[in-house]
RNA sequence: GGCGACAUAGCCAAGUGGUAAGGCAGAGGACUGCAAAUCCUCCACCCCCGGUUCGAAUCCGGGUGUCGCCUCCA
């Protein structure tokens, strides 16, 4: 069995086949840090981490890049608003990027380049670009020549004349063709500027990517991914340049994450319905965010609204009650092994390779959750039949949610803390009263925990608590 | 105008030829001193019309609808 990914630019499922395997060489393109992210950007992130840890869950050895666009107009516009350098705007954005996706769990790349320092090489690859005969200097910017590049729209799918209906030119660009792009801009007045052969200036958008993924990784990438919105002209571009300049191919896979909604509308800010991802995380547990992206496939356009948070908390929290039945069940396991057994060792081995072939398939996630959610109801089916329960299946079944949350990680398996000597007393004394009969004491005892944040549960086996 | 995606129950959603996973919500029941949790049962003629096939949610054709890209955008 092998993984097998959507790849945009053959608009089919394809086996993984890393160049070097069982590495795996992965791009994502990073935020533009001019601003906090949203929950569309996170999609895209939290996606991209949970299919990086599945590759890794396929023992995959993954070298994840991940880009800081830090200089570009959006950089300089909102660094004029507010008076700020576009230096100091980036290190405050970049900050409040790895807060906010820290939160979300998404874990940080093995390389976080910035374009402002790998200036030297985007100048080199500019210049491999023209002296290939791809580029062109039109009074100290620099563009990519499209019309010598035939293969131009691949990725999109779409001939260069058809691109070209809709093209347009900004008044002061000096393309010979609408669909040229800038590679190298020239400095105006009052904006941060480096030396280059062509005069002071700054790079384009998307020559950065370039140059920093043939830098860290001098071979084809193994995938490249990003949003939806990335394929054009971003990524088209990207490949455009990277063949301009070395005749090989960027990336092997082009990875697209869809479009996240809210209220069934796009996000924009003349809807004024932008999300930052920083307000979410007030209200909003991070768990079930993630819940909420992993119920559809990533391709899939994804709606976002209150109520879709609350269906995801309380599906998650099944889940997670689950597991934390689970784990007290361990104080009173044995060893005994019948039926009971039997058959949950079955529907483990049902989950897990149900999960795995979900996954394979180009990342079903939405599946893969319904694997784990079969899988719970087996283990409540059991907790509930079987008792004394078997030790070693306890320790089978929590394994494989502590791998597949280390996939997904949407619940927590953190082992249950220890309660103070006084709420353990008080518990004791309920068992007591319950025990002589005496309810009314019992359930005062129960309120009063309760007041101080700790549910009791009853269970033939004895009480349980947890945390409200 | 060009290119493309999608349409499955009240809601979310998987399923690419063999009589519809899973979750949320809802109804009934079991368990419980009560509760919580849990379990059991119930809840879909897969947008429409044709076609291919022994057999289609799944393939083909034609509609209808929603959305996206072609312009900065995750």
């Amino acid at each position: 069995m092998a993984v097998k990914i959507y790849n945009t630019l053959s608009r089919s499922k394809e086996e993984l086949k890393p160049g070097n395997p069982p590495l795996v060489t992965f791009y994502v393109c990073g935020p533009t840090v001019y601003d906090y992210i949203h929950i569309g950007n996170a999609r895209v992130f939290i996606i991209f981490d949970v299919i990086r840890r599945y590759l890794q869950f396929r023992e995959y050895d993954v070298k994840l890049i991940q880009n800081y666009t830090d200089i570009d107009d959006k950089m300089i516009n909102r660094a004029n608003e507010q008076g700020l350098t576009v230096k100091t705007l980036a290190d405050q954005f970049i900050r409040a990027y790895e807060e906010d996706v820290s939160a979300l769990r998404v874990r940080p790349a093995d390389i976080k380049p910035k374009a402002t320092e790998h200036i030297p090489e985007i100048i080199e690859l500019v210049e491999r670009l023209l002296r290939n005969g791809y580029a062109y200097i039109a009074d100290g910017d620099v563009y990519f020549d499209t019309a010598s590049y035939p293969q131009y729209g691949q990725l999109t799918r779409q001939k260069q004349d058809e691109l070209l209906a809709g093209a347009r030119v900004d008044p002061g660009e000096k393309k010979r063709n609408p669909l040229d792009f800038v590679l190298w801009k020239k400095k105006k007045a009052g904006e941060p500027a480096w030396d280059s052969p062509w005069g002071e200036g700054r790079p384009g958008w998307h020559i950065e990517c370039s140059a920093m993924s043939m830098h860290y990784l001098d071979d084809t990438l193994d995938i490249h991914a990003g949003g939806a919105d990335l394929i054009f002209p971003h990524h088209e571009n990207e490949i455009a340049q990277t063949w301009g300049a070395d005749q090989r191919q960027l990336a092997r896979y082009w990875l697209h994450a869809g479009y996240l909604n809210i209220e069934e509308q796009k996000m924009s800010k003349s809807l004024g319905n932008v999300l930052t991802v920083r307000s979410l995380i007030k209200e909003h547990n991070p768990l079930d965010l993630r819940f909420l992206i992993l119920s559809a496939h990533y391709r899939s356009p994804l709606n976002f609204s209150d109520e879709l948070v609350a269906q995801s908390r309380s599906g998650r929290l099944r889940l997670q009650e689950m597991i934390d039945n689970l784990l007290s069940a361990h104080k009173s396991a044995g060893d005994v092994f019948g039926e009971n057994e039997e058959v949950l060792a079955k529907a483990l081995k049902g989950a897990q390779n149900r999960f795995t072939t979900a996954m394979d398939d180009d990342f079903n996630t939405a599946d893969g959750l319904g694997a784990l959610f079969d899988l719970a109801r087996s283990c409540n089916i059991y907790l509930k039949e079987a008792y004394p329960y078997n030790g070693e299946l306890l320790d089978q079944v929590q394994q494989f949610y502590g791998a597949v949350n280390d996939v997904f990680e949407i619940i927590d398996l953190s082992a249950p803390e220890s309660l103070d000597d006084e709420i353990a007393a008080k518990i004791e004394r309920r068992e007591q009263a319950r025990a002589e009969k005496d309810f009314a004491t019992a359930d005062q005892i129960r309120d009063e925990l309760l007041n101080s944040g700790i549910i009791l549960e009853d269970t033939p086996h004895g009480t349980r608590w947890k945390r409200k």
